[in-house]
DNA sequence: GCCGTTTTCGGCCCGACTGTTTTCAGTCG
């Protein structure tokens, strides 16, 4: 089954084909919002089985049949008319920063020109000197574009790209003139990955701070210098951007340059059904030449009749009409969560000892929390049953010294079958049991559903540990049913895990939307391998309102008490 | 191709920067 990110980059295939070749503005922009859509919508197979495509924004009848084919074919009809007529390596030269639409049709019609290696040797040749606004500048930075395309790195995963952001902007604040600084776009909006850092500013003298920005020795080529705008690549290809405005419009700045792309869309539409203009520079109205200009977002959402959207939510998959509707969810804070449920020592895999990790935890000033190494089938770095029960001798006294209460638990394997890597009586006696899968991952979609929902059913199973397996920057996550897992999870009283190690983000965003959506009850935790990473949940909150969750979604924001109910419930309904 | 608190037809977000132009097209976000 395609997920969400490879449907949607079909979608954008066949959309640079069809404004290649010559199709309507707005038949092939249809296509390119519904990608976008699709990249934070709940997991299209889902919405398909349930007949809910068509309530994506931008999903008509017309994408939604297109869609169904590219789910059940892998392809369409229309992209394999398309294709027939430019060759697949278009989509290099198309790739190649600087070189649009219209550039690449010009070469391809005219010139022939259809591949990387085609477009460097008409360079190379002087060909394109030839080509019409082909001057020596523009051929010059369609060289620099092929360089970065070759050396092009992935995204940037969000914890690398929120260091190099705080970097460049205490560089920006050691120069001239800057007033108010923060970061928008995507890093904002706390995606899991970002392709640019934004960066916003005000200042009574744009100038001053665009000439240091783009003086910064971090900076390997200087893309654009304007009066108010600015863009650098750094060493490794990373792109920069700052925006640089007088302070009464850094609430319109903000709110403009922290997107989506497609929230803005929506939420200009749908101003300029009441004759309002909105732009980074005010709200123009069209009726009586009047500019609105805030020094915060509150007052340009306030302004436009809309409850205040949070960044996390800007993705354009129905915030906007919630927001009209004043029916946003109240997203979860890091004020609300009182504990953290995943954590490791050196009794597994960790790397700090049972006693350095608790008083850490303490440090952090958790009502509560739990200890969960592994267990044994994971091999050397897993512990007995019987090493477990002496590690929980220790526990309850290491956390009474440090003042919270810890906890007794583990993160056991779940095996092939979906039985578990300890028996019941092992588990009846812990206070919290996560089950993950650490193995078989390429097991069928019809295996795993099974093996999942027999993990519910079991009666001490508390919580699924990073539910899909996938690695942010790799392994997709093995293939299952989620609706039917997550109806089993709702109906048997199992949370699923949003786990915050950077490479995890697990559950992503959409299908915790989903899970939510079905009833589950979610937690947030670290799953840290040592003090430092106990942080890592903050990365799980931001994640946990990217998909909307509130203070009531979420099981370590209950109090201890509400916790141990909890798994008092599902034991009692499920006894065996 | 999508969509509706003016609309089932006729609209569809907004602006900065570059390079090549003699007033703007193309690209990007």
């Amino acid at each position: 089954m395609p997920s969400n990110t490879e449907i949607a980059e079909t979608l954008l295939r066949i959309r640079k084909l069809m404004e290649l070749a010559g199709e309507t503005f707005y038949k092939f922009t249809a296509y390119e919002r519904a990608a976008a859509t699709l990249e934070n919508a709940p997991p299209v197979t889902d919405l398909l089985a349930a007949g809910e495509l068509t309530t994506l924004p931008g999903v008509g009848k017309s994408l939604a049949a297109t869609i169904e084919e590219i789910v059940r074919t892998g392809t369409c009809a229309q992209l394999e008319t398309l294709q027939q007529r430019y060759p697949p390596t278009i989509f290099e030269v198309l790739g190649v920063s600087g070189i649009g639409i219209k550039t690449a049709a010009m070469l391809f019609e005219t010139y022939g020109i259809g591949s990387l290696a085609d477009l460097e040797k008409a360079i190379d040749s002087g060909v394109l000197a030839e080509a019409p606004r082909m001057g020596p500048k523009t051929i010059e930075n369609i060289r620099r574009g092929i360089l970065a395309y070759r050396g092009r790195m992935r995204r940037t995963a969000l914890p690398r790209a929120l260091v190099i952001a705080h970097e460049a902007v205490t560089y920006l604040e050691s120069g001239p003139a800057v007033h108010r600084i923060g970061f928008a776009g995507s890093l904002r909006r706390a995606e899991v990955t970002v392709g640019d850092i934004d960066i916003v500013c005000t200042s009574d003298s744009a100038a001053a701070v665009i000439d240091h920005f783009v003086r910064w020795d971090r900076a390997r080529a200087v893309l654009s210098e304007g009066p108010t705008k600015g863009s650098i690549w750094l060493e490794d290809g990373l792109q920069v951007d700052l925006r640089v405005l007088p302070d009464n419009v850094y609430g319109n700045l903000l709110q403009h340059f922290t997107g989506s792309r497609e929230h803005n869309i929506q939420v200009r539409e749908h101003a300029a059904r009441k004759n309002l203009r909105v732009s980074e520079n005010g709200i123009l109205n069209l009726e009586n030449g009047d500019v609105f200009t805030s020094r915060d977002e509150q007052g340009v959402y306030a302004a436009l009749g809309m409850q205040y959207v949070p960044p996390e939510l800007r993705s354009g998959i129905g915030e906007v009409e919630l927001a009209l509707k004043n029916e946003l969810p109240e997203l979860l804070e890091a004020t609300d969560v009182r504990g953290d449920f995943h954590m490791h020592t050196t009794w597994s895999d960790g790397r700090q000892t049972l006693e350095e990790m608790i008083a850490a935890v303490a440090a952090r000033g958790y009502e509560y929390h739990a200890i969960t190494d592994h267990s044994p089938s994971r091999g050397v770095i897993g512990c007995s049953a019987d090493e477990l029960r002496t590690q929980r001798e220790s526990i309850r006294d290491l956390g009474d010294k440090y003042g919270v209460r810890t906890l007794w638990g583990s993160e056991v394997d779940i095996l092939p079958d979906g039985s578990l890597g300890f028996p019941d009586d092992v588990l009846q006696g812990m206070d919290i049991v996560i089950a993950s899968v650490h193995s078989s991952f390429r097991q069928t979609r019809e295996e795993m559903t099974k093996r999942l929902i027999r993990v519910c059913e079991n009666p001490y199973v508390t919580i699924i540990g990073h539910p899909t397996g996938r690695k942010v920057d790799g392994f997709a996550g093995y293939e299952y049913d989620y609706d039917a897992v997550f109806a089993a999870a709702a109906r048997t009283g199992t949370a699923l895990e949003i786990d915050g190690q950077p490479k995890r983000f697990d559950l992503p965003a959409n299908l915790a939307r989903r899970a939510k959506s079905l009833g589950v009850t979610l937690t947030v935790d670290s799953d840290a391998h040592d003090a430092g990473q106990l942080g890592n949940i903050d990365l799980a909150i931001v994640q946990a309102r990217r998909a909307g969750l509130t203070r009531d979604d979420v099981l370590n924001a209950r109090p201890l008490k509400g916790v141990l109910e909890f798994v008092r419930a599902k034991r009692e309904r499920l006894k065996r």
